[in-house]
RNA sequence: GACUUUGUAGCUCAGUAGGGUAGAGCAGCAGACUAGUAAUCUGUAGGUCGGCGGUUCAAUUCCGUCCUAAGUCUCCA
């Protein structure tokens, strides 16, 4: 006799073992048809779950983001069902669900076409009209081998043989169509209302480039159409942001054959880039870094030192000359070291603290390159940290803050922490992990914000977190970290007197609060769609004439804002207003001045913004101190200070 | 690195199912127009069709190979 407790806390009563779906039903005709999935007792479940003991039980719909889970992973088997009713040969393997969607790995011999997914999508339609119950039964291992090999679905029948332990399988039925699958899934095919399939793409059985190529087909699906109507826009304008595009368009960088993943930077380009690098510098001088500078080449015998060789031969780019040989510098950390291993070190030298904007390069494999988000030659912000074990947790913490501020400074509100802890090929004691672990910890929770932790992702020198930002299209970028690490230290003889006068091996912090200068900009281009606020604009306004009477007047005023320390210029050319405006205003020119006889005559521009935006006429002084404070703002979302103010 | 796709003028893109001097728009250049808030008009120059090799009487077009780029997988100190 299960008493079931809902969400608002209600008991209901019922005589026999009642299903999830019975629940809903009780509760009323629109929740039961709503229903995709239960909660029973936190875990997810199928509607047709009998529920016979007490139990806590929630009904999962399509606003729930579980049941939006379940709806896509069902989704993906109706992908496949449509797939072999279309293709009888193709043998399903595997079909998860990602983030706003789901895929499906399909073995066939072919690659599917964009017209096949057409014919898909038509047939999963007819899927959805047939409504067919989604049925779960349990298998015996044995039996469910031999049913698969039965249907020619070998990979099936190696996922099971791989799959530990004793216990019997679950399978989801709907029609023709059998899957191996944990579940949950929705009770019928015909609760679909909104999904296409978006991609179509090769990918290894099991990830592994030496198994046979897989065709894979990405989907979305949503609740409602409306709901997939903004996901695709939301696609469609992550497409007109594209960093590489907006790249070319604005004149920023351009990338050519002759140098693979390197970037170009155009004068444009190059003032953000070096708008961006003044301003970290300002920041990492106020606290308390000194910056340094360490050669490009280094003998390789330095990587065989630093273990780096041994790990990342195939990604370092080397040089021989004069029988010797260099590696182009992969990372700074190892010079570093050499700085701080001049001279005997005191434990009041600690913490000490080196910054570096570090030139890096590394074969990347060709696949694997994007724009500026992955290239072979870049600029860290790179910086370490000497300390003391016990220095960790508030250098950790300080840190922190000082990353917050930046990311406030460029725009960024939302970040995105992760910890990352000791992975099973590592270094040193688990006493020593155990610290470090606690030390990150406990500067995360200090900052009271959400965290999440990845176990066995951390780096085989020490624990990490990272610091992840979420531009304005919801999309998460990995950016800042800090790492520490008790091994490189110890291994290259980095050490301090200690106050017992012994020597002690100091501990190493490596952090970086934008990781990529490249990689940071792609960032930024994209969460700005190419209109950079001012501060960071390449150039912030453009004067133009309306005819050539006004190009003395245009001049004067244009190095009148370059002496104030601002970014403009005048467009003299014999061209009509229209013109000139539409051309700056896709340049993405935060302020254009118009200036006519009437202006010339009262000392005054016509100001208008590149959002269109008329702010009408004013005196030069007052458009200098509009920009002024428009700039003094950064990228703040709030009127706050900057960090640097 | 692997698979698929791709490379034509400065840019965006047509075109050639193996045949005569490869096209358009924009940008550029020359000239006219002296204009009031997202494209003024006229004229004009510009390409060994990604590189190398092969097949052919003939290759930008077909084949091979290399390089770049795109998507995906893998990787990312």
């Amino acid at each position: 006799m299960p008493n079931i407790t809902l969400p608002d806390g209600s008991n209901r009563s019922f005589v026999d073992p009642v299903s999830v779906a019975e629940i809903a039903q009780s509760i009323g005709p629109g929740l039961a048809k709503a229903a995709l999935a239960g909660r029973v007792d936190g875990e997810l479940v199928d509607t047709s779950y009998r529920v016979a003991d007490d139990a806590e039980v929630a009904i999962v719909t399509d606003r729930d983001a579980d049941g939006v889970e379940v709806l896509r992973h069902s989704c993906a088997h109706l992908m496949a069902q449509a797939v072999q009713r279309l293709y009888p040969k193709a043998q399903v393997t595997i079909g998860p669900v990602i983030e706003n969607g789901f895929f499906y790995d399909f073995a066939y011999e072919r690659p599917f076409t964009p017209e096949d997914l057409e014919a898909i999508e038509k047939t999963m339609e007819e899927i959805v009209k047939e409504d067919l119950n989604v049925e779960r039964s349990v298998l015996a291992r044995q039996d469910a081998i031999a049913m698969f090999k039965d249907m020619g679905e070998d990979y099936k029948v190696e996922i099971i043989k791989g799959i530990p332990g004793e216990e019997d399988l679950s399978f989801y039925r709907q029609g023709e169509f059998i899957d191996l699958c944990r579940g949950p899934h929705v009770p019928s095919t015909g609760k679909f209302k909104a999904f296409k399939l978006t991609a179509v793409a090769g990918a290894y059985w099991r990830g592994d480039s030496s198994n046979e190529m897989l065709q894979r087909v990405y989907g979305t699906a949503w609740p409602s159409r409306k709901d997939l109507k903004l996901y695709l826009q939301m696609l469609e304008e992550a497409e007109k942001r594209d960093h590489r595009k907006l790249g070319k368009q604005l004149g920023l960088f351009h990338f050519q054959e002759e140098a693979p993943g390197m970037a170009f930077w155009h004068p444009k380009g190059w003032t953000l880039y070096r708008s961006i690098q003044d301003y970290m510098k300002r920041v990492l001088d106020r606290n308390d870094y000194q910056e340094i500078h360490t050669p490009q080449l280094v003998d390789y015998s330095l990587w065989e030192k630093s273990g780096h060789a041994a790990k990342f031969a195939e990604e370092m780019f080397s040089v021989e000359s004069d029988n010797r040989m260099y590696a182009i510098k992969p990372m700074n950390c190892p010079c570093h070291i050499q700085v701080y291993n001049q001279g005997l070190k005191s434990y009041r030298d600690l913490p000490l603290r080196f910054a570096e904007f570090g030139s890096c390069h590394r074969y990347e494999p060709s696949g694997s390159m994007h724009g500026l988000m992955r290239v072979r030659s870049f600029v860290q912000d790179d910086g370490h940290i000497f300390c003391t074990e016990e220095q960790i947790q508030s250098e950790v913490a300080e840190f922190m803050e000082l990353l917050f501020a930046v990311y406030r400074d460029f725009g960024f509100d939302e970040v995105i922490l992760r910890l990352s802890t000791r992975p099973e090929k590592r270094v040193g004691s688990d006493a020593l992990w155990d610290d470090a672990e606690q030390a990150l910890k406990d500067a995360l929770i200090a900052t009271g914000l959400p965290w999440e932790l990845v176990p066995g992702e951390g780096a085989f020198y020490g624990p990490k977190i990272e610091y992840s930002l979420k531009d304005c299209m919801g999309r998460i970028q990995q950016c800042g970290t800090i790492q520490v690490d008790f091994f490189l230290p110890e291994r290259l003889g980095a050490h301090y007197v200690a106050e017992d006068s012994s020597r002690k091996t100091p501990v190493m912090l490596h952090r970086a609060i934008l990781g990529s200068f490249e990689r940071f900009i792609g960032v930024l281009i994209e969460h700005y769609g190419g209109a950079m606020p001012s501060w960071l604009a390449p150039q912030q306004a453009v004067i133009l004439n309306i005819t050539d009477k006004q190009s003395q007047y245009c001049r004067k005023l244009e190095e009148s804002l370059k002496n104030k320390g601002f970014r403009a210029s005048a467009d003299l050319r014999n061209e009509k207003i229209g013109f000139k405006i539409r051309e700056h205003t896709l340049q993405k020119i935060p302020y254009l001045l118009v200036v006519g006889d009437k202006e010339v005559e009262a000392g005054t521009v016509a100001v208008r913004t590149r959002g269109g935006e008329d702010l009408g006429t004013m005196t030069f002084d007052d458009f200098c101190n509009h920009l002024s404070q428009d700039v003094a703002r950064f990228g703040r979302s709030d009127d706050s200070l900057a960090t640097t103010n």
